[in-house]
DNA sequence: GCTTGACCTGAAGTGCACTTGAACTTGCAG
DNA sequence: CTGCAAGTTCAAGTGCACTTCAGGTCAAGC
């Protein structure tokens, strides 16, 4: 099946990585990965690649944009095959960030407790769902407690 | 609640909501909220469309969708202004969902102390990024770890 | 050499949740 | 009655992260 090179087909790579064959052209011209290509065009990805996939997926879960991601991967380093401390290393931001996003979860579900206890769910009261107090101070759009949360699952306001 | 002067503008709505008067126009467009007119066409809300606004908003931080938010708030009596009751019941089941996404973003985090401490973000044996051993039962595309997570993060595979 | 499936490109489409723009009308203070 | 901020509609644009499509090319097994 593998000839002379371990070079990876599209199709290898999409089988290894679950991501599909338009997912890494889009990721290519993103400049996320690279691939060499064949004297007919076809591309060839060298196997780090996959690890470099498994980094773009992990910090998709964490909730990371394609920007961040590519921001993060531009500082591993230029001339060598990355590490695992390599790789450790600049994953150790994304705890932080995890730990912000448990608690403002967290934070939303005991709100929602008060709230469902007392039946509040108000404009003027409510501790998950109170503009009203922050819009005086920051303006319009604002939203008191989850704002990192709406960072996160919003795309834009 | 019988005089006709309580009805509030869209400036007044912006106001008190912190949604932008588009956002109400467009939450009326499909159907979340409601507003009755002036002679000249002019929008005037009722007062317990903030608590509707309230709701969609606290919903939003949970992650709903519009279309999962309009089907909750169908689920509100028709004739009736809603009871703090009302609005508590319809809540209730957000609960769960905070819970389970807290609770992916916890093994998340734990995965991560894994991976940080051996340094091993590998397409093989990562518990954070691991597509490969998925790819096999459910097809391409699929994720270890945090599928719920990532139906709320991303909008379609 | 032929066939066939894998691969190529560039442009356009998708879905959500809005926002922006253009062109026009209303409503209220002075 | 006038001026103008605030409101109206409809269409199109935005941003992200891709996917889909049309129309062609490549690589490998027979």
């Amino acid at each position: 099946m593998l000839t002379g090179t371990d070079l990876l087909t599209v199709g290898q790579m999409t089988a290894r990585s679950g991501f599909a064959a338009s997912a890494l052209r889009y990721y290519e011209a993103e400049g996320l990965i690279s691939a060499s290509r064949t004297s007919g065009g076809q591309r060839r990805y060298e196997r780090h690649i996959l690890r470099r996939l498994a980094f773009i997926r992990a910090a998709q879960n964490i909730g990371l944009s394609l920007e961040e991601i590519k921001e993060a991967l531009g500082k591993l380093p230029e001339g060598r095959t990355p590490t695992p401390a390599d790789w450790a290393k600049i994953s150790r931001a994304w705890r932080g960030r995890l730990e912000e996003e448990i608690e403002a979860l967290v934070r939303l579900r005991d709100g929602l407790e008060q709230c469902i206890g007392c039946g509040c769910l108000s404009m003027k009261r409510c501790r998950i769902s109170n503009p009203d107090d922050v819009a005086g101070r920051y303006g319009s759009g604002a939203v008191t407690l989850p704002e990192l949360l709406r960072e996160d699952r919003r795309t834009h306001g």
